[in-house]
DNA sequence: AAGTCGGGGCC
DNA sequence: GGCCCAGACTT
């Protein structure tokens, strides 16, 4: 019949897309093939997208490897220890991730389960928009409406939206709702990331491969480059400060920072606080040492540049500078965040490991 | 609405 | 050096 005919040949977006998916999807750890009868494990679903929060899948990786096999399910990382689960998420940023992750593996814990809507999972700590419509689309086939930045991207080039993110994240929404399709909300949603990922690139899109290019108001007019429109970003400060590293019969004094704040709860090398102006302060009276390179660290904010002191001391001490030091083997520092462990490196290896006394 | 919150890979 | 990444939370 013609009309058949004409609409194949002029098949949705959303079909063309969910065509798309079934031949390119990308093969990863936490996903279901396409078109799989079977919805992935919530669990599996979860951590991974509390994993990919800001964070690239080639990072993520080991990360949820080594979490699926230290911790299988929702009930073994419910028991866990939060100092096991801070160490093993050194690395991947954003901290207050792995505290909520916790928090929210013990809630589900115990009610039983995951919720299975939208709005039922909104309410686990460290589930916000995006993360409660993902796992309700893509572990429960709800037909959530699923916006991250590949998604931005894509569709705000897709229907060419002028407002500028995250102000007219509300009319992208309604913009893509229509096109969710009940059947497979779920892979709708990885398709449109896929794209964004590896053909709808924030640089060079290549539209020539994009299936949806006959559909795409942005390409129409060669603007795609133009769009997401986003507002400048604000200049980043220089904070500086010092970092202790104190040693003792071939152990190193770390410290837990503070629950909540930057890299709140992770352990830490002592040090002053960091700031414009910076410090240059140490904590008592020592043969101090300063390394000739220091540290630079970039965060979202502000620049970090830290210099390093070191002593060895004759004897342990209770406190220094208001903590409790955690006295750690040298050659067996784990579970420090980046920024610490980079510093750890240049003090192993400038500073020879002495013979004990 | 604006700030806070990591780290890495890419151009 | 700036931008981006399967954003959430606080104020």
């Amino acid at each position: 019949m013609a009309a058949n005919q004409q609409i194949d040949a002029a098949a949705s977006p959303t079909r063309k897309l969910l065509s798309w998916y079934d031949a390119h999807a990308r093969a990863l750890p936490w996903r279901a093939p396409p078109g799989s009868n079977a919805l992935p494990d919530p669990y599996r679903v979860w951590l991974s997208e509390i994993m990919l929060q800001q964070t690239t899948v080639a990072a993520v990786g080991p990360y949820f490897e080594r979490f699926l096999a230290l911790w299988p399910d929702v009930q073994a990382l419910a028991a866990a220890d939060d100092a096991d689960v801070m160490r093993e998420w050194a690395g991947l940023g954003y901290y207050a991730r792995a505290r909520n992750l916790l928090a929210a593996a013990r809630a589900v814990a115990a009610r039983g389960g995951f919720p299975a809507s939208e709005s039922g999972l909104r309410e686990l700590p460290g589930v916000g928009p995006y993360t409660a419509a993902a796992i309700a689309a893509i572990a429960f086939n709800e037909p959530a409406v699923v916006i991250d930045g590949n998604i931005e991207r894509v569709a705000s080039r897709l229907f060419a939206l002028p407002d500028a993110l995250p102000a007219g994240r509300a009319r992208l929404a309604a913009a893509l709702a229509p096109l969710v399709p009940p059947d497979r909300p779920g892979d709708f949603a990885q398709a449109l990331m896929d794209l964004g990922a590896t053909i709808c690139t924030p640089r060079s899109p290549r539209c020539l491969l994009c299936p949806l290019n006959g559909n795409c108001l942005a390409h129409a007019t060669g603007q795609q480059e133009a769009f997401p429109v986003k507002p400048p970003r604000k200049a980043r400060p220089l904070k500086r400060g010092t970092l202790w590293w104190i040693e003792h019969a071939g152990e190193v004094a770390l410290v837990r920072r503070p629950p909540r704040g930057l890299l709140g709860g992770m352990l830490a090398l002592p040090g002053t606080a960091w700031s414009v102006e910076g410090d240059m302060s140490l904590p008592f009276p020592a043969d101090w040492q300063l390394l000739e390179t220091p540290v630079r660290h970039g965060f979202t904010h502000f620049e970090l540049e830290l210099r390093v002191a070191a002593a060895h001391l004759p004897h342990r001490i209770a406190h220094i500078a208001g903590h409790d030091p955690l006295w750690t083997p040298r050659n067996s520092l784990a579970g420090l965040p980046t920024l610490f462990a980079r510093a750890a490196a240049l003090a192993l290896a400038h500073l020879p490991e002495l013979e004990s006394a």
